[in-house]
DNA sequence: ATGAAAGCGCTAACAT
DNA sequence: ATGTTAGCGCTTTCAT
């Protein structure tokens, strides 16, 4: 392998110049550059980023660390992550949590060891306090966690576009099934739900109690709460629930109620799982930004490498996605506008 | 941060011995190496990785690509083979290929050029032939390239098993839904499914033309494909599915064909995806043994990278998993025996 | 604007 | 068994 010491030795210039002209310091002259470039060109000369690495501190790559790869969001996430840094020729370390504090925190460790430039996190349920580990900047991405910047979807405003959705299709009496009190995403996207329905529900009469179930975000809960809320002789005409999956276990708590949807319910979900597309009734629901997610977490990470940066939150809108109905379905998008928190 | 000179400064030892001691070289004495390694812990030192890397040329990394890691089954992979390397010291530096082999081709110079231990990869479906940089070991996986070694299911054993088991259930006309011809796996599932239903063929002097339908793995194609088989009024009693997705389409062709599964027709799929265990009725599939995957695939990338070693691959038995049922399901996983080829 | 030289923190070859 | 020393390949002062 060609070093920088056979370059300049190509070029006939010093090995300081030629790091400086592949450097791109402005402080070497046009021509001298071009020399050693075209130098470099001919012995494919590829910098030693480890020896780079060691002289500079900056090993150009990031850590990345989920609860889980393998759940639909943070396998999204990820892919996303990896794309844009690696379009900023930054590389890559995935870790998975398991939503255990303490394998998280291990993985810190690790990571800060391997001189990460940064670190994205999304915390584990459990987690109150990631260790203070000031070296390396990290962001937070998806759950909040104090005293860091965190990039995330709006998911209040999600939910509020949702309920809206059911409520300008005509429905008044909304049901939910709403997630884990203790993960901030469901209580935003409750929030949201009650952001809408209170009004409707004081005008009507209507009261909350029953119409809300507090569950686990997966299929079964979904099909329990749902069959509990359809059951009854007075039920809601539609129902949102607060994850793709609880829908899905609705969707099919109403079938075994022979109820069909979306003629004698509605249902909504949030995520747009790609499995949301799959059901038959196809699913409406909620899609998050990952996407920009991905983006404005690397490049806030990076940022506050440089400039040892103030905090800052990022809140991205949303997408309601796709109708309720048995047919090869026209997809149903709807852009929410940006908000943002600090 | 200590760095070892400051650690053997404390111990009142060498810098050399300090290392030695470190890094458990048996040339140091016992008492010597505790009290460098009482030294190290009282520092808290963390070696400098990307010096030891630059010195030893080991950075205890490992690469991985995949076509994309949002596919349930090499999200799986990425897990699992991130929890073996992490289980050993290595970290994971991940890749999305897309499928493509430019990218492909690309990112394996990017991750070469970061000195990785070992490159894992799943390689694109068009790749033909993977750049001889010979200086990393790379171990292909799930899809076979010659001249490297392979990690991957046994699909074709998969499928025996998969159609026997409708076999047993009674069935003599099964249906095959074969995927795309270009995909290795494709076809050793084909060929699976052909070695057990020929004689049977042969014997009650049915037809095989009519009764596969070589399509692309997805859910609309499944669906097509099971709509053509089962629209037939000699109809097959059971239908084989490459991979779940098409399963999956098959219980909605069926379905909307009124026929009831599994009592009219039985249908099989292959991957068990998580969602295989959320439709109705619960799909029967072959599972692969992803952890055992990864963790050999691991274990052969860096012992190929100690000893620069003779090609092997490995092929892994495949799980049979759940019932066709609409019950709560008591699930039936058949153990495949392991079979192995060089 | 360019060259010379000093290290980044470590391992390994060479001494003793 | 332990100490000494030479780099790994690069960036970055410090001279000029």
């Amino acid at each position: 392998m060609a070093s920088i010491g056979d370059v300049a030795k190509r070029a006939g210039v010093s090995l300081g110049t030629a790091s400086r002209a592949i450097n791109g310091n402005p402080a070497v002259s046009p021509q001298l550059r071009e020399r050693v470039l075209a130098a470099a060109a001919e012995l494919d000369y590829r910098p030693n980023v480890l020896a780079r690495a060691l002289r500079s501190s900056r090993t150009h790559s990031l850590g990345l660390i989920v609860p889980d790869v393998t759940n639909p969001f943070f396998g999204e996430l990820a892919k996303h992550v990896e794309q844009v840094a690696a379009g900023m020729g930054y590389t890559v370390m995935l870790a998975n949590s398991n939503d255990d504090p303490k394998a998280e925190a291990e993985y810190i460790k690790v990571l800060v060891g391997r001189q990460v430039d940064g670190l994205l996190i999304v915390p584990s349920e459990q987690t109150r306090q990631l260790p203070r580990e000031t070296k390396v900047p990290i962001v937070v991405v998806d759950r909040p966690m104090r005293g860091y910047p965190l990039v995330a979807s709006d998911h209040r405003a999600g939910a509020v576009a949702a309920v809206q959705h059911l409520v300008s299709l005509g429905h008044r009496r909304i049901g939910c099934i709403a997630g884990p009190r203790h993960l901030s995403v469901a209580r935003e996207r409750y929030e949201g739900y009650r952001s809408v329905t209170a009004p409707i529900y004081r005008e009507n009469g209507f009261d909350f109690a029953g119409d809300t179930i507090v569950t686990r975000f997966d299929y079964d809960c979904g099909y329990e709460a749902a069959l509990k809320l359809l059951a009854r002789p007075d039920r809601p005409s539609a129902i949102f629930a607060s994850s793709d999956q609880q829908a899905i276990g609705a969707l099919r708590a109403a079938a075994d109620l022979d109820l069909k949807v979306p003629d004698d319910v509605s249902i909504m979900g949030f995520d747009a799982i790609s499995l949301a597309k799959l059901v038959t009734p196809r699913l409406t629901t909620v899609a998050q930004p990952i996407a920009a997610i991905a983006d404005i977490a690397v490049r806030t990470v990076l940022r506050l490498r440089q400039e040892d940066a103030k905090l800052e939150r990022h809140r991205l809108p949303t997408l309601l996605q796709s109708a309720n109905s048995t047919g090869p379905a026209a997809s149903n998008v709807i852009e929410l506008k940006v908000s943002k928190d600090a």
